[in-house]
DNA sequence: CTGTTAGCGCTTTCAT
DNA sequence: ATGAAAGCGCTAACAG
């Protein structure tokens, strides 16, 4: 069973006494020889032991794979545990599987997409790599790319207008001009450090994800009459829970303490009510919290959050439908406000 | 910045008027070639915009690609959430990212190993993969092979002693002679269906995870002089909630109901821990209860689930290392008993 | 319907 | 230290 000797498109066509290019036609294009003479040929290549052309040469030759590099915003270790990544991937390989297209996991911590470049048909990208460059680099590229979250110049994209999904939650915790509200922002900044946002640096190009939801918030304050003072912003670095509660303390220990807290995540927004908790204050009678993405585990918590909700797994769905019919337009799916009790109690 | 000409070693070469060998080794073999010559080509390569060699004519040169497939035992999409296996990739992926090789994520259920055998330096498989195809695909390839949780003739392997951890926690769980003894066994079978075991097909070859499994809780059964009925074992085809409450069910209302719970996994248990909730019973005192894994749901829920603690995260750092260490022993990792208060309430 | 052949982009002897 | 040339295994024109 075990057949050792390697077989080649060319040896084995030596030993069927044929040339390679009928054993190549029998595999790839059924259509140039009869089917009959096809399902010989194959039978012979299976009772050899040859399983088929080399997919690496055939991919050299051919320019295609089926293999897509799906970037992640972080190190695949970092990412995989995180539950709005993992739906996303979900969504996405449930689509490519179908289509028999296979995923390649990569870093978006990574120093250079090259290093996979030449080996898939082109990359799916989910929220904004850690690593600058690979943006750049994205961008440049002449394989195609879909991205979820954020943008690149003119390649597909799918995502929720986040601008206006934020507006309608904060929309809803803010209740007077009096409110003093503070923002914990995920990735506002290109830098590791979690810190105060005192200003922010000028847009150039596609404002993040992070900044369309700024704005949002900004307009309900606005709006409401309301004040945001400018050292009650927040940058936190990355979606964890430690670096979160970091900033959900500094946020909660400063004076005046702010009553109304926005949270670009739920991650942030769980962190901030375990925080809130172990204070000995209430959600949502001293403070009005919410959050940002809908993961099942914010439902759960006690109080349950007030949250933008949005299906990452449809999103992955999306994306890999964008992938592969080689759209370039970006799509906006929908999202909804899920009411929870960190807003009003009842 | 938009470099649209796209290079190839040989078009950069004449353009730099040299030889296409001395550019290769800039790129590949540093010593053959003065480190001032390499500098300047390299630097002039940056300059046109070449990035270097093609990974895909390099791998299909020189047979490796510095890609590693990921065999899951099920469907990508249905894997990536579960906790167990995610944190077997968070294992591999952490491993494998400092030696800057990527990972591609391969569904157990694919028809064929060969749509990406030849893109991949091998393989790393995390449990027996559900199309069974595979199994015997993975024990012929020439590729490197790593198992874990299951074993491939002579390919190295890494995962506990299943036998001796079910013993543990059976004997754990076994109070009494007349105890009367259900098992839910996961994957017992090769079927899809969920339903009682009468009598097991002879273990040709290496015994699976599950029948190493049953062999511990019946050595620990045997050795407390009690009896396993033959209609008291159940077949889970997969690790999912919903099967594992149908068998659950199943057990718990056969006549006369069992008083001694063995499941295979964390997330059988917790399905059997819900039913006996719902149906008014208590658990240890009407019903004893055990699992295997050790996930971290099972130590939140109520009671806390007494089960076998494996750390899956250590088990895919160490298969990726076996991997990379091209080894071919088997790896046999420690684990332990985590006490809940399924057994006993103190 | 079949065979011949020129590459896809690269690495690696071997000779210089 | 460098250049010429033979492939790695395959596909797609093209000619028959």
């Amino acid at each position: 069973m075990s057949e050792q000797k390697s077989w080649t498109l060319k040896s084995i066509a030596k030993e069927l006494g044929i040339s390679n290019a009928t054993v190549s036609n029998a595999f790839n294009r059924p259509d140039q020889l009869s089917k009959k003479r096809r399902e010989e040929i194959l039978e012979s290549c299976q009772k050899l032991g040859y399983s088929g052309p080399n997919k690496a040469a055939q991919s050299l030759r051919k320019g295609q794979s089926n293999i897509v590099a799906l970037v992640l915003p972080d190190s695949v270790e970092y990412m995989i545990s995180d539950p709005v990544a993992s739906d996303f991937v979900k969504g996405v390989s449930s689509v490519l599987e179908k289509s028999n297209v296979n995923l390649l996991l990569f870093s978006g911590a990574s120093e250079n997409i090259n290093a996979v470049s030449d080996f898939v048909d082109g990359f799916i990208c989910y929220g904004s790599p850690r690593n600058p460059n690979l943006v750049e680099q994205l961008r440049t590229t002449a394989k195609k790319v879909v991205t979820a979250d954020f943008d690149i110049d003119r390649k597909a994209s799918v995502g929720i207008d986040n601008e206006q999904a934020a507006y309608d939650i904060s929309k809803l915790a803010i209740k007077s001009k009096n409110d003093d509200i503070a923002i914990l922002g995920l990735r506002l900044l290109d830098s590791n450090l979690t810190c105060r946002v005192y200003e922010l640096p000028d847009d150039e190009g596609t404002p993040s994800i992070a900044h369309k939801r700024l704005a949002g918030y900004q307009k309900a304050i606005k709006e409401h009459g309301a004040e945001l003072r400018n050292d009650r912003i927040w940058n936190i670095p990355k979606s964890s829970h430690e670096v979160a509660l970091i900033a959900a303390r500094e946020a909660l220990t400063s004076t005046p303490r702010p009553n109304v807290i926005l949270c670009m995540s739920d991650l942030i927004a769980l962190a901030v009510l375990q925080e809130i908790c172990a204070m000995g204050l209430n959600v949502p009678n001293d403070i009005r919290v919410v959050g940002f993405d809908g993961i099942d585990e914010a439902s759960r918590s006690t109080p349950p959050l007030t949250t933008v909700h949005q299906n990452s797994e449809e999103k992955g769905n999306m994306a890999a439908e964008l992938f592969i019919n080689r759209a370039t337009n970006a799509v906006v799916i929908p999202y909804h406000i899920e009411i929870g009790h960190t807003v009003n109690s009842n």
